[in-house]
DNA sequence: TACACTGACTATATGACATACACTCCTTGA
DNA sequence: TCAAGGAGTGTATGTCATATAGTCAGTGTA
């Protein structure tokens, strides 16, 4: 959790771009970045040490601190990985709307298939050249919206931060896995909610508005950010109306 | 990160609301929580570990489990002695609107009073009696807009997510203390972003979208939580109406 | 050919951490 | 008076990131 904005920076990105000098048995930057992906994909992030990832690599832990220069380093270099732009997003949108829903699919999609990233300890603002990227992507949606640089950059804020806190959700939810613990969860909440003192979440809950489908297949089962998608585009899309008056 | 959903949790906030029984000088739980609170409020999260909070209480590390299961129950315990329902939440609101925003004002004040609280690595949902209770004044001030108890639900979570999501941001970047840091991230940003790879990124920043201003003081230079909330208000006000017709 | 240098990896060590386990008392109730 | 249990202690284990000091093979220079 703690922070230091990093000094040289361009180089670290210059030495991500240099091709593989010798194939050989040696060890690489982009070796450890694939290493720790790969765990924390399988295993989760609790699983990225310094000593496992040198591990499956058959090294030693101590090594891998001749390519990296501290384990957040790496956690920063694994999270642009992976962070690469679906070609998706190339192509035009018609409109503002759909090109900001079809950059949100994207990045679930992103999201849900490293679901770690939403877990790292991450502070500070995104840096790596494909979070920028991504950026990029969304506050080029809003082009022509009329709207100031300043309200395309609260925008794209705002919708990013929503996609990070479903997936998140989505994430913690799905790990406590086998889905047991969601329908325990939901039992619990119901027996544990006095309605004397809690009167409008024990209407919502007896309204089923907190039970989560555990019937559906382990896939579906994801929180679903569509709702909230919709409401915050509702909102921009007030924006967009009062700002062209 | 690793999540056991817990077992005796009724008993557990029984325990919570026992009276402190012999006030000599023994260990009790709420002085365990307390200490753990202090500890975060001064010195962060990082700085509660079982043996500095032992520390302070004058007692060794060990004697703490007598009181406390895991350092993770420690630890929600601690979010839910701080949560506490402030008063002003009790008066009537004329409309759901203002009803939401003095309850998002509510919640940004605990935010910012307890920033260890958005770094708490609690995975799974709010289960703690305060958090509850701050759940049922959501959706109670989302009475009478005719929304379903799901819509209402969704809404709350909505809410709820983007003010943990902005207090987050806010904490990381004031304990990037001093502002210096901020400075230097506007302008490392500035120099990395190439206009020809991320032209719209490019005119962003160069619009001034991205710089903080670091020239108010320091309790000022929080992040500001009123832009993406208003947007969704707007969302939920476009929401409103349509299920009302 | 001799040698020093360097870069890549290893070996060992440190200090922080959560927590298991086995105790030692002191208080309380019978 | 004594047994029992509760409260706190002491010690130990295993994991973690990482500092520091090697080792050793290959390379360029004399």
């Amino acid at each position: 959790m703690k922070e230091e904005l990093p000094a040289g920076l361009g180089e670290l990105w210059a030495r991500l771009d240099e091709p593989e000098p010798e194939p050989r048995n040696r060890l690489t930057l982009s070796r450890v970045i694939g290493a720790a992906v790969e765990l924390a994909d399988t295993d989760g992030l609790d699983a990225v040490s310094m000593a496992r990832v040198a591990e499956r690599l058959g090294f030693t832990t101590m090594s891998l601190y001749r390519h990296v220069k501290s384990k957040n380093e790496l956690l920063m270099l694994m999270l642009d990985r992976v962070a690469a732009l679906p070609r998706t997003l190339d192509e035009p949108s018609d409109g503002w709307r759909p090109g900001l829903e079809r950059w949100c699919h994207a990045q679930w999609e992103m999201l849900h298939a490293h679901p770690w990233i939403v877990h790292l300890p991450i502070t500070g603002p995104p840096i790596t050249p494909n979070q920028l990227a991504w950026t990029d992507r969304a506050l080029h949606a809003l082009h022509g919206t009329g709207l100031s640089e300043a309200d395309k950059a609260g925008v794209v804020l705002l919708v990013a931060s929503h996609m990070h806190t479903m997936a998140r959700l989505s994430a913690d939810l799905g790990s406590a896995a086998s889905g047991e613990s969601i329908a325990a969860y939901s039992a619990l909440l119901g027996g544990l909610v006095d309605g004397r003192r809690f009167p409008a979440l024990r209407a919502a809950i007896d309204a089923g508005a907190y039970d989560y489908p555990t019937d559906t297949p382990q896939d579906e089962r994801r929180l679903d950010y569509q709702f909230g998608l919709a409401r915050i585009l509702d909102g921009v899309a007030v924006l967009i109306r009062a700002t062209g008056e």
